[in-house]
DNA sequence: TCTGGTCAAGGTGGT
DNA sequence: ACCACCTTGACCAGA
């Protein structure tokens, strides 16, 4: 078991997912920003090895614009080399590696524009973590997408749609069951059809499909999805409900009981878990502390 | 220097 | 047909 925290680091004065607005874009622009990004994230990636924490989700905005029209800079021979060795990093070190395309990615639109696009975006995902030349267990996660009135036909569409995928995306891409529209069951259903392995979003089951099955049940048949020569171990992301906001906002700082709870109802299973929560890496390390007593947590990567 | 409106991109659900 | 909301942090113009 690997414990991480999603994109950005509060606690190093480094901000590695800087942007700009489109009317800002000039090329200059985007090679000071690329090239700050992948320093930051250098540096992040270092402090999480010093806290033991191996598993990171890299910001989408390490390129910004990168799917867009705008964009006709070659990045990926520019920077070729501070990927090749941020890659080695991760990889010497057995660092584990996801990514979350946005709500904009949609691989089961009625709209072929927006087809068009999303796969212009998951290209882009899967291009970061092949420059780092990182294994098939590096993931870019993203949901279903929407039920457009008629979900059992936008499952068709899901699966017609990925079955197209060119190969270098589907390897990397898996599924995560959503909080309104596809709970789990859905995506067990899809996942049977595709192969697509499952990320078990914890806190969206509880919003969306809690009762039907357990945390327990959950685990074993989303284990079953991945393949663990090729995929890596399972990933799950966990998230706990803010106490003082509305249902379905994430905490501020992990409830360590529930989290404990989590694990032990969890216990027979092996998985890396991305803490989705506002602090961050200080919730992050507060979990590894709670878990480093746990038989199944890594203190290095292999 | 500070602040609040705004940002490439989609979709849902209420009116 | 139209609008608020989802959810989020940082950009950036204007004070």
């Amino acid at each position: 078991m690997r414990i991480g925290y999603p994109c950005i680091n509060r606690t190093i004065s480094c901000c590695g997912n800087k942007t700009f607005r489109l009317k800002s874009y000039s090329e200059a622009r985007l090679k000071d920003t690329v090239k700050n990004n992948l320093a930051c994230l250098l540096q992040i990636l270092k402090f999480n090895l010093e806290h033991r924490l191996l598993f990171f989700r890299l910001t989408s905005d390490l390129v910004p614009f990168a799917s867009h029209p705008i964009n006709t800079f070659d990045w990926k021979k520019h920077f070729q080399p501070e990927f090749a060795s941020i890659g080695e990093f991760i990889r010497t070190e057995g660092m584990r590696i996801s990514m979350h395309p946005d709500q904009f990615t949609l691989i089961n639109s009625i709209r072929k524009d927006v087809l068009g696009r999303s796969i212009e975006e998951l290209k882009y995902h899967v291009e970061i973590l092949d420059l780092m030349n990182l294994d098939a267990d590096a993931k870019v996660q993203i949901h279903v997408g929407g039920a457009y009135a008629d979900k059992e036909s936008s499952i068709e569409r899901f699966v017609r749609r990925f079955d197209g995928l060119d190969n270098s995306i589907r390897r990397r891409l898996v599924i995560e069951n959503d909080d309104k529209l596809y709970d789990l069951g859905d995506c067990l259903r899809i996942s049977e059809r595709t192969g697509v392995p499952i990320l078990f979003d914890v806190f969206h089951h509880r919003l969306n499909g809690a009762a039907e099955m357990t945390d327990e049940d959950c685990l074993k048949y989303t284990t079953e999805t991945w393949d663990s020569k090729n995929d890596g171990p399972p990933m799950v992301d966990y998230s706990s409900q803010n106490p003082v906001g509305v249902p379905g906002q994430h905490a501020e700082t992990i409830d360590l009981d529930d989290f404990a709870m989590f694990l032990k109802h969890t216990g027979r299973f092996d998985f890396d878990v991305m803490l989705e929560i506002k602090d961050k890496e200080e919730s992050a390390i507060e979990a590894f502390k709670l878990v480093s007593n746990d038989g199944r947590v890594r203190l290095n990567g292999f």
